[in-house]
DNA sequence: AAGCGAATTATGTAGACAGCATGTC
DNA sequence: CTACATAATTCGCTT
């Protein structure tokens, strides 16, 4: 065991004066909160008591114009890191860009930044070690149990942290933030000399069950109830269950619905997929979630369709949970507006008595939150109006793409054609956060929406549109390389006749031009 | 079986300004 | 009285 280290008392804030104590040795360290805006804040405040070193001054202003650069307009999220940055200090979480993700870990690992404050997330999976590592959070906030404290295993995760055998650190330090002395011997009791609890095995999620009954149906592992009992007996699931009966009756309600759903075929102990289950399987997705998309199609007849017919769709399942917050005091708004939309929601809305309804009004505001980016609404206003981060903001429209992707290939299936290109059409402008009218120059590679935006409010809105005007007006707009690339897309090579290509060059016109004219001010 | 950080609201403080009293012509 | 600073309180969010 180590001897007991002192740390000098500077300020009152124990993570700030252990982060100071690792600055004097010159190492680094890795600080572990619960909540993302807990690893800001405590970034922040860490990085106002910091002194960059001067011959590091500069590299940490670039890396801090970087980050401010990461989105066309910097949000809130990004002016903050830059803030840090400046002083060898981030913070990192799921909320974070995944450019500035990066940012943040190689310049960690190349020893620019000497500190970052971090939710769990960089714990898991991304492999960045300091010589200290400061857990102040062991307790977070879990569904309707409030605080509680985290497992053993994830504090193994932090501690395993520490130490750099790279920097020659022939051991490293994981250090607890304790709030008192009775929490110290709690913490010593329950993760110290702790056992690591029983890993669960994810099987036991109905979901994932569901999900598994079907594919092993529909890729004919398992044909009848025996032949899927005797698998699920070999699995982890049962081993822990034990309750080989309960699992039956699981299992059978399980085929039962995947049945009335049309997933798969029941005869005299005979299971076999159907086509469409066979897809729905092929698609991963849950069977209950592509049972309530068709439901949902299928009603698509007798509404009015709009952006917000799917959006909302989509945002209903479990897929896209957690949903976003709505406050008491948008309550009243969100629900005003799913009135509004009431004649295009195609999910069944629930009565406002049932539980059910909290997620309803979500679902509405997150189909809001996506309509918003679909009308070409940046980053900083999502991060204000919505408090979604743009790092979440992307995860979630990756799922949301892809149940619109695979309410695309549903309704191929169930014969709704009709829906097929509504559907392409939301897809798409989900993917580039664009307008319906921009669609068009979208499908132009390196053009993107603020490419297509600039070209379509000066008069470019088609293909033909691109053909006929004039290069050097295309160049003014979105810049040379860029206009020579489109140019060629539609047919026309430009690259011998007109226009000569400095080599080496990658940067637009507009920033040579401005070079040389600094160039040029200074030798005067 | 909560607790942090941010937003909002309350409270405190200093300085600007106008009105009034007084003094001088 | 106003404008601003600071303290106290409430609000919102958490994976």
């Amino acid at each position: 065991m180590q001897k007991t280290t002192q740390i000098k008392h500077l300020y009152d804030n124990n993570v700030l004066n252990i982060c100071l104590d690792t600055l004097e040795k010159d190492k680094q360290a890795l600080v572990f909160v619960n909540t993302k805006n807990s690893a800001e804040a405590e970034a922040e405040r860490i990085s106002k008591k910091i002194k960059p070193a001067e011959k590091e001054k500069q590299k940490l202003e670039e890396l801090s114009q970087k980050a401010l650069k990461t989105l066309d307009k910097p949000t809130k999220q990004c002016q903050r890191l830059a803030l840090c940055f400046r002083h060898g200090v981030a913070f990192h979480h799921a909320g974070l860009h995944s450019q500035q993700r990066e940012l943040v870990e190689d310049n960690f690992r190349n020893g620019m930044i000497k500190i970052i404050c971090s939710t769990p997330s960089l714990a898991l999976g991304i492999n960045l070690p300091a010589f200290r590592v400061i857990i102040r959070d062991l307790k977070r906030f879990s569904g309707p149990r409030g605080m509680t404290w985290i497992p053993v295993l994830e504090f193994e995760q932090f501690c395993g942290r520490a130490g750099r055998p790279d920097f020659n650190d022939t051991f490293g330090e994981a250090i607890c933030i304790a709030q008192s002395e009775s929490e110290k011997e709690n913490i010593i009791d329950n993760y110290i000399e702790g056992e690591t609890e029983e890993i669960l095995s994810k099987l036991a999620v109905e979901p994932i069950l569901r999900t598994y009954v079907l594919s092993l149906i529909a890729t004919d592992f398992a044909n009848s109830k025996k032949t899927l009992m005797d698998f699920f007996k070999k699995t982890f699931y049962a081993h822990q269950f034990k309750d080989i009966q309960k699992l039956s009756e699981i299992i059978d309600r399980i085929l039962n619905k995947l049945a009335e759903w049309e997933f798969i075929s029941i005869k005299i102990d005979k299971l076999e997929a159907t086509l469409l289950g066979a897809r729905v399987s092929q698609l991963y997705l849950d069977p209950y979630t592509a049972h309530y998309l068709i439901t949902c199609l299928k009603r698509a007849k007798d509404k009015l369709l709009r952006d917000i017919s799917f959006l909302q769709m989509v945002s209903y399942t479990l897929e896209l949970r957690p949903l976003l917050n709505v406050r008491v005091r948008e309550y009243e708004l969100v629900e005003n507006k799913a009135a509004q939309y009431e004649t295009s929601i195609l999910s069944l809305e629930p009565s406002m008595f049932e539980p059910e309804y909290e997620e309803y009004i979500k679902s509405i505001k997150t189909a809001l939150f996506f309509q918003e980016w679909i009308n070409e609404k940046d980053d900083e206003i999502l991060l204000e109006e919505f408090n979604v981060r743009p790092g979440e903001s992307r995860a979630k429209l990756e799922r949301a793409d892809w149940l619109i992707y695979a309410s695309q290939e549903l309704s191929r299936l169930i014969k709704l054609h009709g829906l097929i290109s509504e559907l392409a059409k939301i897809r798409l402008r989900l993917k580039y956060g664009a307008k319906e009218e921009l669609l068009p120059l979208l499908k132009l590679k390196s053009v993107g929406r603020t490419r297509a935006r600039k070209l379509f409010n000066n008069k470019i809105k088609t293909i033909e549109d691109v053909k006929n005007v004039d290069f050097t007006q295309l160049s003014q707009l979105i810049g040379r390389a860029t206009s020579l690339s489109i140019k060629k897309q539609v047919g026309q090579d430009l690259r011998e006749e007109k226009v000569v290509v400095k080599k080496g060059t990658r940067k637009g016109q507009t920033s040579l031009k401005k070079y040389d004219k600094k160039k040029k001010e200074k030798s005067k």
